[in-house]
RNA sequence: GCGCCCGUAGCUCAGGGGAUAGAGCGUUGGGUUGCGGACCCAAAGGCCGGAGGUUCGAAUCCUCCCGGGCGUACCA
């Protein structure tokens, strides 16, 4: 080893109550040393791997802290630190707290709101982040609301950790949604629209809703025809007697026969099949009949054990509302839907029209999603304004010879483009066999649009982890097209949110919306700020209540790794207990108090800030001090990971620092000079609780 | 098949190769003649999925295995 070839580490003491630095060199070197020793004097000889460990570990502990021994006795001499300790083989060292205590006081007061930033554009780089990705004419649900929350913080902190950051949005405001959205508002709904344009938004999307369940309807009936004849043993050796019945009705016999065999074989149902089509119509009360038979004796065998409540059945139910008057129609539905796709197409002036209009409804309940959510962009991009720079780019790809005609569309081979002999990117259609541009089509030339028309030099998309292999797929093309920047982008994904109950699929209709979400929070916001704080003004009230519902819905978020689902359990999500927003922002709330209880600013604090006497700490000042010290390093950590987790993490653990400090370290009763002391810290929490809370994007309330 | 991700306390999750692996919820028992009890303290609860490897040192890095999730040609 060569002498001084190793950086020697020095990290922060483990322990709360001190301020020092601790080095692990002397445990390295005195693992070298013992392998040496133990060499040279021929112990080590025949024996094998492990034993050689064995016995080098036995050794190097007293070793290494013999070796501590004498570095910390040199270094006690140079009378530079406050303590130097020896401990375990470790090296700790401890500052002379007084002074380090005014620095960080004085550090942090004088750039007040930007403490913890790194110096605007420092990083010379500009980053364009899109997230927030919403469709109109379609409610956005809870897993929109992570996407939000993310997006806005990874925005802030990236601007705080020295990045030039441009928030960009990117509207799916044309697709199949809109087109299934609209066939079914002049179908059935029109005129029918509520006033005001935020609450047609709204409205819009429940009639989205109710066009998949009158398209799907058929689909979703044979789905769960299908699942009931997997599932349900006592339900498959009835069906025989059932459709013994039918038979002596009358009906299709043929088609009684079809069923039969593929319900007792368990096999799917196909439409295409029956002779009748409309058979299922008769069928299903049958169904019904059987599946609460089977419920009723299952809840008399509950009397006496445990049962699952039928699922099934109330499937069958939600569908039976609408079986016989649905069921007939679909096949004319679908054709509807298809003309209405050619409407768009043929860009028809009069659906245009209505597109334009719907569309801003929807805008306008988006604007106040994103204003509620503190989501500002510095651009607006649209899917319906890329189609046709996405067609042209689907030319130049064919012409090139990058895309090719498969199966009557282009697509791009893009292993076969790269060599790659093992399957990784696989095949990317870029465009619809009948001409209708898909999301690849527009996101290849947004994404070239981001770089040539907007100069940045990064670009990420916040979405979903299910893209993960799409957004590959796009820059691979880009690639192969020429387009160098392409390699610029990342991905920034994270995982999807699921109920307790499983993953969230609108089609049960068990998935939370936004709305819903947010409403169930300011809710029981309010109605917590009304018996905790009933003194206060009814608009103040409604403000806290706000600040403290949305801060809420934020924490949980974002205080989960990217790459974890969140189980998202409204129950929970409503505590305002714990590791949680509101234990942050009390904690902020009581500092604010104090400061407000001793009548001193900031200024007047940082004013005299070098005739206060910061003498003797307690561990918990320490402590505190300490977490308030480590706070730029932890955004710019977040920063460069992108990972507004750390935030959540460093922001509780220092609230949970301040609440100890609290109860241990009286401030207003102390007598000077600590009393002095006392509120420079306070003031200084504040400060940073404030800035590490706005890096999130959740607000700060004085009181709550 | 192939690819990506996850597996840490009863549950939900932190954990930057370093000292005795930490929080919250839940359970049990405590605390204010003090600046806000949305708080605090204590107890119980862990072969960090398994097996190898690298290292003075592994929850952390590497390999394999097991279990679960997601993706994998005209959804977005």
């Amino acid at each position: 080893m060569e002498p001084g070839a190793r950086t020697i580490d020095l990290r922060p003491l483990p322990f709360e109550g001190t301020w020092g630095s601790a080095s692990t060199i002397a445990r390295m070197v005195a693992g070298e040393l013992v392998t040496q020793e133990l060499e040279s004097s021929g112990a080590l000889e025949g024996l094998s791997k492990k034993e050689t460990k064995r016995l080098v570990n036995e050794k190097v502990g007293d070793r290494a802290q013999e070796l501590a021994a004498t570095v910390a006795d040199s270094l006690r001499t140079t009378g530079r630190f406050t303590t130097v300790e020896a401990v375990n083989g470790y090296i700790n060292i401890s500052y002379d707290t007084s002074s380090m205590t005014a620095n960080l006081v004085r550090e942090v007061l004088t750039a007040d709101a930007t403490y913890g930033h790194a110096t605007p554009g420092s990083r010379r780089q500009k980053v364009m982040i899109e997230h927030s990705q919403l469709n109109t004419h379609k409610a956005a649900h809870v897993g929109h609301l992570r996407n939000i929350c993310l997006g806005v913080a990874v925005t802030n902190i990236s601007e705080a950790g020295g990045f030039t950051t441009m928030p960009v949005t990117y509207i799916g405001d044309i697709g199949r949604h809109v087109v299934r959205c609209l066939w079914c508002y002049s179908a059935f709904h029109e005129g029918e629209e509520p006033e005001g344009n935020a609450s047609r938004g709204r409205w819009l999307g429940e009639i989205y809703a109710e066009s998949v369940n009158r398209l799907n309807f058929r689909k979703d009936v044979l789905s769960v025809l299908h699942r009931v004849t997997q599932e349900d043993e006592a339900f498959v050796e009835a069906v025989d007697k059932m459709l013994k019945n039918l038979w002596r009705e009358q009906v299709e016999g043929e088609d009684v026969a079809y069923l039969l065999g593929r319900i007792t074989s368990q096999q799917e149902i196909k439409v295409e099949d029956l002779r009748d089509e409309n058979v299922l119509v008769t069928f299903w009360p049958i169904v019904g009949e059987q599946l609460r038979s089977e419920a009723e004796m299952a809840a008399v065998a509950a009397e006496d054990g445990a049962s699952a409540p039928n699922d099934h059945l109330a499937e069958w139910e939600q569908l039976n509302i609408h079986m016989a008057d649905w069921w007939p129609q679909v096949p004319t539905w679908i054709e509807q839907e298809h003309a209405t796709f050619q409407l768009w197409e043929k860009k028809d002036p009069a659906f245009v029209a209505l597109w334009e209009k719907t569309r801003g409804w929807s805008v306008d309940e988006l604007k106040e999603i994103f204003d509620e959510f503190g989501a500002h962009f510095d651009a607006w991009f649209w899917e319906s304004a890329i189609e046709d720079a996405g067609r042209q780019i689907v030319r130049e790809l064919l012409e090139r010879g990058i895309a090719e005609i498969s199966d009557g569309l282009p697509v791009v081979k893009i292993d076969e483009r790269l060599g790659l002999e093992k399957e990784t990117y696989h095949t990317l259609p870029i465009l619809r066999s009948d001409g209708t541009t898909l999301y690849s089509t527009k996101d290849l030339a947004l994404t070239q649009e981001k770089f040539e028309e907007y100069g940045v030099d990064q670009s990420i998309w916040v979405v979903d982890v299910r893209q993960s292999l799409y957004f590959d797929q796009i820059t691979k093309i880009l690639e192969l097209y020429g387009f160098e920047q392409a390699a610029n982008s990342l991905h920034l994904s994270y995982e999807f949110v699921t109920l307790p109950t499983g993953v969230i699929s609108s089609r049960k209709g068990n998935a939370p919306m936004l709305e819903d979400v947010r409403n169930a929070m300011l809710e029981r916001a309010r109605a917590v700020i009304q018996e905790k704080n009933p003194s206060l003004p009814a608009e103040q009230q409604q403000q806290i209540a706000q600040d403290i519902a949305i801060g809420a819905i934020k924490y949980v978020m974002l205080a989960r790794d990217g790459n974890k689902v969140i189980v998202f359990d409204p129950d929970e999500a409503l505590s305002f207990d714990g590791h949680a927003a509101p234990y942050i922002q009390y904690a902020h709330a009581r500092a604010c108090r104090i400061l407000e209880h001793a009548g001193v600013t900031d200024g007047a604090i940082l004013g005299m800030i070098d005739s206060i006497e910061f003498g003797q700490l307690q561990p918990e000042e320490l402590s505190l001090l300490q977490q308030i010290a480590e706070f730029p390093g932890i955004v710019q950590r977040a920063a460069d990971e992108h990972r507004p987790l750390h935030i959540t993490n460093y922001v509780y653990e220092l609230a949970r620092r301040f609440n100890d400090f609290y109860h241990a370290c009286p401030v207003l009763q102390s007598e000077e000079p600590v009393r002095s002391a006392r509120l420079a810290l306070v003031t200084t929490t504040r400060t940073t609780l404030r800035n590490g809370l706005a890096l999130l994007g959740i607000a700060a309330p004085r009181q709550m």
